[in-house]
DNA sequence: AACTCGGGGCA
DNA sequence: TGCCCAGAGTT
């Protein structure tokens, strides 16, 4: 394959592209014929091979802003389900703000990073009392929103007002890093500055919102963490780390964070087909969503019985019979790793839960706040109650 | 600057 | 299993 590249790559073509990115690292200024026939060369690479997305079929920014919330760490296929959900529920910001945080917490369910979701309704509310229903319009007004920082302020601005705001998200981290051989750490202040000046430099001229997908686009379906696809890429020619054959070593990946283990015990209190559920703090992990009555902590070695039995006495709970039918779940966050145990418990002395409770029915639970966990243990239970 | 905050897909 | 994904807010 290698042999492939070479003979289909022009020397021509190696040479100036390395001399476009010396420049580039140098003083972080390009020529304007260099720019503009890299912009070309990118934005029609994208108006033509564009994969055909939801919120690509829309001007709404109202649209657009909830794609790009839901899109931050999270993948497009996993969000397109949602936001054709939300969209339907909430077709315009006013539905959205007139919503309970319930409602739109439950829609989200399983979508992750809840926070996300509290601060999609707040906006919308800032959207309809401050700004009359009108999505602010420049990237100024939209930083000062809930859950809109540097990067959604730049893809709302430039894709839907065509403000010249630069952008810079994963994809793009890793395409720049390749196209100029940068060899900071991904996270790193040194990579980011690069980054964003870098982006701040190529968004100038025509279409910036076209610019800005074209490159996150890039990185998307050609530019891969492993395995890039160079042959397809149409900057390949100013590409500096493939000119040298080094883009499967770029960027240079963080350090590896340790994911400390937390144990979970949770009791399934099970009467007539119900499940007693209560309400987390609004605040933290999973805030505000709806689990079981149990107990959290770090370490290796197994939550005890008398850890048990004290954390659910505090709740108000006291089971008749000791935990038993075990069952372990393990779920693995970013930054730290659930062991989780669960007990199904048919009978109890004492319950007066002192926390947020509901008893929810087994039948129909798709109404509740719920993080993916939960819904699986749910799950699990519903199929172990009917079928047995 | 470091930490917190989900979940899933893929080699 | 490890990596990483259209990041933002808090401390």
């Amino acid at each position: 394959m290698a042999d492939l590249d070479s003979a289909f790559f022009a020397a021509r073509e190696v040479e100036r592209g390395a001399s476009w990115a010396e420049e580039i690292q140098g003083e972080w200024k390009l020529e304007e014929t260099e720019r503009s026939a890299f912009r070309a060369s990118l934005v029609s690479w994208f108006q033509q091979q564009q994969r055909d997305l939801p919120w690509r079929a829309t001007r709404d920014p109202y649209a657009i802003w909830l794609s790009e919330i839901m899109l931050q760490q999270t993948r497009v296929e996993t969000v397109i389900p949602y936001y054709h959900r939300f969209l339907e529920r909430f077709p315009t910001v006013r539905d959205l703000a007139a919503a309970s945080l319930e409602e739109v917490l439950s829609l989200w369910s399983g979508l992750g990073y809840y926070r996300r979701a509290r601060m999609l309704h707040q906006a919308a509310q800032v959207v309809v009392s401050e700004h009359e229903g009108e999505f602010p319009s420049t990237h100024k007004d939209l930083l000062s929103l809930p859950g809109i920082g540097r990067y959604t302020a730049g893809a709302i601005a430039s894709i839907a007002f065509s403000e010249e705001a630069p952008l810079v998200d994963g994809n793009v981290f890793r395409i720049f890093a390749r196209l100029f051989s940068l060899t900071d750490a991904i996270g790193s202040k040194e990579l980011e500055r690069a980054c964003w000046q870098l982006a701040a430099s190529l968004v100038r001229g025509e279409s910036p919102g076209d610019l800005n997908q074209a490159l996150m686009e890039l990185g998307a379906t050609l530019c891969f963490p492993k395995k890039p696809s160079c042959l397809l890429c149409p900057v390949r020619a100013w590409c500096r780390s493939f000119a040298a054959g080094t883009q499967a070593e770029l960027p240079t990946p963080k350090a590896p964070k340790e994911t400390p283990i937390w144990q979970v015990m949770w009791g399934l209190f099970v009467e007539k087909g119900r499940v007693l559920m209560i309400q987390r703090p609004h605040a933290g992990l999973f805030a505000g969503m709806w689990e079981f009555p149990g107990l959290y902590r770090a370490g290796e070695e197994a939550i005890s019985a008398q850890e048990w039995d004290d954390t659910l006495a505090e709740m108000g709970i006291k089971a008749a019979i000791p935990p038993s039918s075990a069952k372990p779940y393990k779920h693995i966050l970013t930054h730290r790793q659930l062991a989780i145990t669960t007990h199904t418990i048919l009978q109890w002395e004492k319950m007066e839960p002192s926390v947020p409770f509901r008893w929810v029915e087994l039948a129909h639970l798709g109404e509740l706040p719920i993080s993916s966990i939960v819904r699986r243990v749910l799950h699990d239970l519903a199929a172990d109650s009917l079928g047995g």
